[in-house]
DNA sequence: TAAAAAATACGACCGCGGTCGATTTTTTCT
DNA sequence: AGAAAAAATCGACCGCGGTCGTATTTTTTA
């Protein structure tokens, strides 16, 4: 019904979006001021506070989107015969590789996802618990093959892994370990994190 | 030798970071102004910027500070009798508990450090090194009564734990897990991280 | 001890993120 | 169709982080 005005929102949200992926990744997130945005995106500065509330909230908006897409296509690609480790190396560097081609959007979605200034609001915790919940049916199929142990609640396995993963991801933000290796890197944690410590 | 100027330079640094801790833990990091600061703290604002190149900066000088002073404590308590496990509840409640009295300091420490914007500097990689040596003596002896492998690397080990470390403070920081049930939910997961996830 | 040199303190100034009321564009009502 | 209402656009404006040239204080020199 309402047409001209709905595309046309849609439109300036997807321009305004096209346009961070563009200057963040070509300059960098602080180093590139909402006036710039606004002038590639061709539009008016306050215009863009109409689409979003802050300057992150674009990163956390394009990420959240490009998350979702993420979990419906390794949804489909999953096969849950190969072993556990693999799946989930498969999944995990799936999301790796991403991060490293929009290393800027990452880093500002980690510091409002992982340690965020104020608790995460309900939406927020349903992307999270989404993500989660798409890892559950593989972690339940490796309990039944048993390779992972039964008596341990999925969320714990999944925060665990989870627990791995950003650790990875600061390994590589820090420039501990360098993009080539962390593959390998994530394989040995995941190795250990399954066999455990103890002997 | 050079007196009045070197500890007058002392005074004001101290001065500075005392401020901060004042302002930043009553109003908030980004809530507190470098004016209101420099008023609190009886400089002008530039002075500011001639004891610290950023206002994160700030943050980062105390934090080390803390980390530094929480390792001498620690070294000294520490008992290498007790069950790794207890040993390492000792270590990061000791920890933890500093981090929920000065939330904003370790919101935006933690940033920088796990997901900084560039590489991290030689020096702060030092600071991370200096922590993790300090866990060092503890696992070797943990390897020796047989509570952990001993194929495993320090290195490996020292990181799975940080993990588990990094992510009980992002579900405290996230509001997932409330401060009261941190403690066993760390135990929760160094136990399984010793267990291991397999049968 | 006076003057030169060096180090430190300072606040006006700049560009940026974000706000707000005025203006324009679209929709709804009669 | 035209008027009234609603929604969207805009850019001047505000406070903040950070810079920089100037003023002030301390140290060195003679």
């Amino acid at each position: 019904m309402s047409s001209i005005r709905e595309q046309h929102k849609i439109r300036t949200r997807r321009c305004i979006l096209d346009s961070a992926v563009k200057l963040f990744s070509r300059k960098g997130f602080e180093q590139t001021s909402i006036e710039e945005l606004a002038r590639e995106a061709g539009i008016g500065k306050g215009t863009i506070y109409s689409y979003f509330q802050t300057k992150r909230d674009i990163v956390k908006a394009f990420c959240d989107d490009q998350l979702e897409f993420a979990r419906s296509e390794l949804a489909a690609k999953s096969n849950p015969e190969t072993p556990l480790i693999d799946q989930l190396m498969i999944i995990f560097m799936a999301d790796f590789n991403y991060v490293t081609e929009h290393k800027e959007f990452g880093r500002v979605y980690l510091h409002e996802k992982v340690f965020p200034k104020d608790p995460l609001s309900e939406e927020d915790f349903q992307v999270q618990n989404d993500y989660f919940d798409m890892l559950y049916p593989i972690y339940r199929r490796a309990q039944e093959l048993g390779e992972l142990r039964s008596d341990l609640e999925l969320l714990h396995i999944s925060g665990h892994i989870y627990a791995i993963y950003l650790l990875m991801l600061s390994c590589w933000y820090t420039g501990m370990i360098p993009t080539e290796h962390i593959g390998e890197g994530m394989r040995t944690m995941l190795t250990q994190t399954i066999e455990g410590l103890k002997p």
